[in-house]
DNA sequence: TTAGGGTTAG
């Protein structure tokens, strides 16, 4: 009897033994399985062997699962997982937080709060480990009604004094835009660390609060904590934002001044910071210094020359960056589109799809701001179909870019039509479709639709009133301008910016009511800048009032000595008044400095190629052709009762030979190439140019769009002209 | 916890 028990007894442990090896063997398999189905083959083997389904085998399939979800974001191998959770004789609290860590690093958040909600619904409880990974899902979705959930059920756990739990929160709200919420979960924490500290203050710098964050900054150093590297990182970055060079530098300083071991994410910080305040020359030096330039402190410097233009030395480095990727390609491209090179945005475009670099939603933005800036309405549509086929066409960035990208190619049905059918529309939406309705000069849509935004519940912001303000200004219409900008005020609580003062000042120098504008400009609580300047000059120019545009001119010349606009301007006043002593000082002065006017400009596009015209260009292929059909349009144009302007030439030049110069602007030469060239996409003619157009080409395009039966839509510096039937869109006023 | 590219205006 003894000996049986005994028997038993070691048959038994043997058994153990042996099921303890099977699952060993077991878990071992998991770790490779690539694929749902080879899980749930060794699931079954397992099931088939009758093994002891002890909760840690449970727990590696569940991961194994969740590993799957994350490296592919599956949904079976997601609900595979969950299924098997539910399947766990007991369900322990400590299972769920491995589940949230695995989820969690999966590329979709979305995952996590699914996860979320069935636990809640089977009434799994959570740990304490399952909240920072949770809400780092929440964060990422910027969902705020889930966020104060969760943070309701901290809580009602009793988690609320956890540390990290509490740094967790204090993401959370920070990335749902409740940064009051956020301070208060910090100041209620007894127990810091460095991470904290970083959290708080990268709140303060991506909500805009960049004073905070330099407060907080010295807060952090009064209490004794000592700034790590990537707090240095938060804070240099929101001194860029903030164009905040002296704290910037000061910090570089300290950087030195302890010895800090400057790593590449520091080398960037730093770079990134001295462009961002303008002082690109400081970031050169610094990159200059590093050892080896790797691949994100050039895209931060190619940047940097980018964003002010320089092009040039964006190009040097971009090009001498062996390794391209993506963010760099998108850096390059967009400098071109913000640098208004947009054609050499696209063709860049053209060369990365050549190398095989798929894009993404980023590059697309840019690529479809660059056919705005560049006006070409067969490649926008090229764009926008590109965008569809792969997969950006939901988006809510890329439909709002497309209204813009739309309207600005001169294509305002093209605007309507992708605003009515976007999926979901939000204020950047709406603003751009005012605005749309606002460059083509419709500003009963324009106003008609901001009514429409407030029905359904959007606030309109600072850039809505700037669309709804110029809508106003380019139709004249002076009381309604008047009564939003101050319901601006009052009603919506948006205080004016410089710009809406820009926008207001616009509206009363178009409507001729310079002297009111002048008042404004010296009741404005902000000084003036040159293009507010700039507006009362331009204006003062064209009502003939010389005295006071003189005075504007100087004004905006104080601010910026080289301003070409207002030298220009300055001599065409002169020479207006004949005081040619006065044009000769200017002219020299420009000599002088090397400035020179910027040369008016006209693109046209002709099946799928864009094709630019100067004054007086002989340069086309076509050019012979192109003048004769030049003056056969002129004979044809007086017998209907056309005689050149000369009133714009400001040259001191006979009155023939004025004659001559104002046909040959290059917005009438680009038109005709436009007549004689065959026309597949649209019968319409398109024209893009860089300066305002003059008076007599627009009685010139007027007339054309009568006597020849066509439609003549062309973008000026400011606005859409529609011309049709002898008419304009503008009603003359522009 | 960590860097570099993006949409409305100016």
């Amino acid at each position: 009897m003894a000996m049986s028990i005994g028997v038993n007894m070691s048959m038994s442990m043997s058994m153990s033994i042996c099921s303890s090896r099977m699952v060993g063997r077991e878990k071992g398999v998991l770790e490779s399985c690539k694929t749902l189905r080879h899980v749930k083959q060794v699931h079954a083997q397992i099931l088939r062997s009758k093994l002891d389904h002890s909760n840690s085998l449970h727990l590696k399939l569940f991961l194994c699962c969740c590993t799957l979800t994350s490296s592919s974001s599956s949904p079976s191998a997601l609900h595979y997982a969950l299924s098997l959770f539910t399947q766990i004789p007991n369900p322990h609290t400590r299972f769920s937080h491995q589940l949230f860590r695995q989820f969690s690093r999966g590329p979709t958040p979305e995952g996590t709060l699914l996860l979320y909600r069935l636990l809640r619904r089977k009434g799994t409880l959570l740990d304490r480990f399952s909240f920072p990974p949770l809400l780092k899902a929440v964060s990422k979705l910027s969902a705020l009604d889930m966020g104060l959930e969760v943070h309701g059920l901290v809580s009602k756990l009793g988690f609320h004094d956890d540390p990290f739990i509490q740094t967790a929160l204090i993401a959370m709200y920070a990335a749902c835009g409740r940064i009051t919420d956020a301070r208060l979960v910090f100041d209620k924490m007894s127990n810091r660390d460095v991470v904290t500290w970083n959290i708080m203050i990268d709140g303060y710098s991506q909500s805009g609060h960049y004073d905070h964050v330099l407060r907080l900054y010295e807060e952090m150093k009064i209490s004794g904590m000592e700034p790590d590297s990537i707090i240095l990182c938060t804070v240099l970055s929101a001194c860029g934002h903030a164009g905040n060079l002296s704290y910037g530098k000061a910090i570089h300083e300290f950087i030195k001044d302890n010895g800090f071991r400057v790593d590449s994410h520091l080398q960037t910080a730093l770079v990134n910071m001295y462009a961002s305040c303008g002082a690109v020359y400081l970031a050169r030096e610094v990159y200059d210094q590093l050892p080896s330039k790797h691949l994100v402190v050039s895209t931060a410097m190619l940047s940097g020359y980018a964003k002010i233009g320089l092009v040039e030395d964006a190009r040097f480095i971009f090009d001498q960056i062996v390794e391209k990727d993506l963010v760099c390609w998108s850096a390059m491209i967009s400098g071109y589109a913000e640098s208004d090179q947009p054609q050499e945005a696209l063709e860049l475009f053209n060369e990365m799809q050549r190398q095989r670099i798929v894009p993404d939603q980023i590059t697309m933005l840019s690529v479809i701001s660059a056919c705005a800036h560049v006006g070409a309405l067969v490649k926008a549509r090229w764009v926008h179909s590109y965008a569809d086929k792969n997969g950006f066409g939901r988006a809510l960035p890329i439909n709002n870019a497309l209204v813009d990208m739309y309207a600005k190619c001169g294509n305002l049905a093209g605007a309507r039509e992708v605003f009515k059918n976007m999926p979901r529309k939000n204020v950047i939406s709406w603003s751009s479709m005012i605005n749309a309705f606002a460059i083509h000069g419709d500003a009963d849509s324009a106003i008609a639709l901001f009514h429409r935004m407030k029905v359904q519940n959007i606030k309109p912001n600072a850039v809505t009133f700037i669309g709804i303000l110029y809508a106003c200004s380019h139709a004249g219409l002076v009381e309604e301008g008047e009564k939003f900008f101050s319901s601006m005020i009052n009603d919506h609580d948006i205080s004016p910016q410089r710009e809406h003062y820009g926008c207001m000042v616009d509206l009363y120098c178009r409507a001729k009511l310079l002297r009111k504008a002048l008042e404004l400009i010296e009741t404005m609580p902000f000084p003036p800048n040159v293009v507010i300047w700039g507006s009362l000059m331009s204006a003062c120019q064209n009502h003939g009032e010389l005295e006071l545009g003189e005075f504007a001119a100087k004004r905006l010349l104080e601010l910026e000595p080289d301003h070409d606009g207002a030298l220009v301007v300055l001599s065409n006043i002169y020479a207006k008044e004949k005081r040619w002593d006065d044009v000769g000082l200017v002219r020299k002065l420009m000599r002088h400095r090397g400035i020179l006017k910027e040369k008016a400009c006209s693109r046209i596009e002709l099946n799928n190629e864009v094709h630019v015209f100067m004054m007086a260009d002989r340069y086309h292929k076509q050019s012979d052709e192109i003048y004769k059909k030049l003056d056969a349009i002129v004979s044809q144009l007086k017998l209907v009762g056309y005689t050149p302007s000369t009133s714009g030439i400001l040259v001191d030049l006979k009155e023939e030979e004025k004659k001559e110069v104002v046909l040959w602007h290059s917005e009438k030469l680009a038109l005709c190439y436009g007549l004689i060239s065959e026309r597949k996409e649209s019968s319409c003619i398109r024209i893009v140019k860089n300066l305002r157009i003059c008076e007599d080409c627009h009685s010139f395009m007027k007339l054309v769009s009568k006597v020849y039966r066509i439609e003549i839509v062309m973008r000026d510096r400011t606005r859409f002209h529609h011309f049709n039937g002898g008419t304009c869109s503008c009603r003359d006023y522009w």
